[in-house]
DNA sequence: GTAAGTAGTTACCTTAAGGTAATTAGATTT
DNA sequence: AAATCTAATTACCTTAAGGTAACTACTTAC
């Protein structure tokens, strides 16, 4: 019998490795939901994030913020207030993601409507 | 001072959480990857994934395969062939990611330009 | 008969991701 | 004076994700 071996185009080899090059870049159960409460807030403190985002604990808030910015997807900024308040937002190269960002969204969207509608029947 | 908290629109919390929800059901290094083959090739047999996804062990590839089966994802198709071969493929469901895949494939392509032309400077 | 191909499984191990809880230190509110 | 706000940090711990290597059982090609 013939072995014919899978061989995939170009295109197709680049998309897939583009795709596991995005995945590393956010791994974690918490970096794309960071950049999609920046994307749809703008701008946020570091006490609002923490608030917005259910069930993350500082450190861990922390230390992701600190991985994004070191990926220049976000921006930190320390305000001269009293108390010093510090401010995250997206830098452009971070809301080149927005298509990405929607698409998780969306689909997240629908899918919890999918599964609520199961558990109905 | 005045504490202005941040009150998120509905709509926004609604896409937050569908992030949040979209990356927890399609978590660790491997199933996006996975998902994007099946995506671009149409079907594959677990030898050609294991072949055409770069550094994945059997053992992982099989564990992330089931994961993606029980979540409605992805088909596996037993082949009546001798010796016996496993087809798997995208479900309609499946299917139905494909904004996501696109854009993390189209986003990791840019990504990897834009890192080589720095690292050229 | 031996090598290689099919689709995995099993046992074992290491690392890192992430969680908990307490603490810092200055400023402001009550 | 005590509580609360700011943005974190530190020490400690647990779990799970993922990797390595060997093995199964069957078939076919050489």
């Amino acid at each position: 019998m013939k072995k014919e071996k899978v061989v995939l185009p170009e295109a197709c080899r680049q998309s897939i490795q583009g795709i596991k090059d995005t995945q590393d870049l956010l791994s974690g159960k918490w970096k794309m939901t960071i950049l999609g409460a920046l994307y749809y807030n703008g701008k946020f403190r570091f006490m609002d994030l923490s608030r917005h985002i259910q069930g993350i604990a500082p450190k861990v808030l922390s230390k992701e913020l600190k991985d994004l910015e070191m990926n220049h997807l976000i921006k930190r900024t320390v305000k001269d207030t009293m108390p010093i308040t510090v401010e995250y937002e997206l830098t452009p190269y971070g809301k080149s993601l927005n298509k990405v960002i929607y698409a998780m969204g969306e689909w997240g969207i629908a899918y919890r409507k999918s599964v609520l509608e199961k558990e109905s029947k």
